[in-house]
DNA sequence: ATTCGTATCAAACAAATGTTTGAAAGTCAA
DNA sequence: TTGACTTTCAAACATTTGTTTGATACGAAT
């Protein structure tokens, strides 16, 4: 965790703390106060509190796009689309990963600072091609592009769920019965559901 | 809007800005700026911002509280999920309604805030119940808890996603193709969606 | 050894912000 | 009218918080 480079702890530092409270909610001093540097530091390095939010949300999302996503060609659409899901709850939902990397480009997503708008659209624009040519396989030939969009949102929606709401679905569920616990589990209801959704109508 | 007694003129000005910019980023004197009250009113009304926030999310929810959702005995399960979609989708997402209340019952949900947790119970329970009531109804008889839960949290991660991440919908859409212009489509394609999704598999 | 650019630090600064105060204005009953 | 109570107000207060400063230590090149 703690790097000997102290511009990448302060990053890592922030990239935590913003993501846990938002932009508003964290303050420089907790931030260096982790990261152990002097307060000086956030602008000898980044200038200001925008800046270093910024280059936090470009340090997270370049992790993660380190790691791709493709299948040999030939591969079944209804494989690629588990392994989509399956990728995706494990990315968001796993306590092995890190987690602030995905929260914090959540909350980018629900209230983009406009300065991040274009990154956001530089890593979810990838990642929504790959997704929109899985169900350009699955579904129908001319279904029109707004539907597969539809779909597209619905499939998400039911990902990012778990991440946005985690603390209600805790709630809801009680301990004894966390979903978080297993996330293959989760990952295999939502891949279930989707397909049965997918499929053609029986009769 | 403007109603003549002050301390309601708070709470809704607070309810507006807590839903656009949350507990933080909203600052008491925008507040009674919007109100048109002295700033000494809220410590007169309510004490201070918590108490004040925490009133402001009552009262978004107890507005919600009287709109009931039942049907008479006898509705198909199917149409009863029909309308419970329909009603939160447009409930959520319907241009013509004050959206404050549910956005700030959202960033409750994704950020309870300790003091709250409770009255989200009452409001969130309830809805739950439903949905969860449909759903037993609709699932094959002996369909574990918990299968009927993650159900539901596919239902409602379907809805909320429009809610939770309208910028990025938006920006992927692009205007042309806004799907909030017609929130009725939005609803008939979530409730499709489901009720394949919920129908007997295939062979 | 001197010099120059980099890095780190404690301290202070200025602005924003939640909160309080004490007085003035208003309300209403006796 | 008087008096008690509520409501409203401008001003000040105290704290938090982002930002800057000027000094100091470090390291490498001349």
């Amino acid at each position: 965790m703690s790097v000997d480079n102290p511009r990448e702890r302060v990053l890592e530092a922030a990239g935590e703390i913003f993501a846990e409270k938002g932009f508003k909610g964290a303050t420089v001093r907790e931030i260096i106060d982790r990261a152990c540097v002097n307060i000086a530091a956030v602008n000898y390095y980044f200038r200001d509190k925008e800046r270093l939010y910024i280059e936090a949300v470009k340090h997270g999302a370049c992790v993660d796009a380190d790691e791709h996503l493709a299948w040999p060609s030939g591969t079944p659409a209804t494989d690629k689309l588990a392994d989509f899901i399956r990728y995706h709850v494990a990315r968001l939902l796993d306590p092995h990963k890190p987690a602030w990397h995905a929260r914090l480009m959540m909350r980018e997503l629900s209230q983009p600072s406009d300065a991040c708008t274009e990154l956001v659209r530089e890593y979810i624009e990838p990642k929504s091609k790959i997704l929109g040519g899985i169900l350009e396989e699955l579904l129908p030939k001319g279904t029109p592009r707004r539907r597969r969009a539809l779909t597209a949102f619905s499939i998400m929606g039911q990902i990012l769920f778990y991440c946005t709401h985690r603390p209600i679905v805790s709630l809801l569920m009680g301990e004894y019965d966390d979903p978080y616990a297993d996330t293959g589990a989760l990952a295999d209801h939502i891949v279930r559901f989707t397909l049965r959704a997918l499929s053609e109508p029986k009769a």
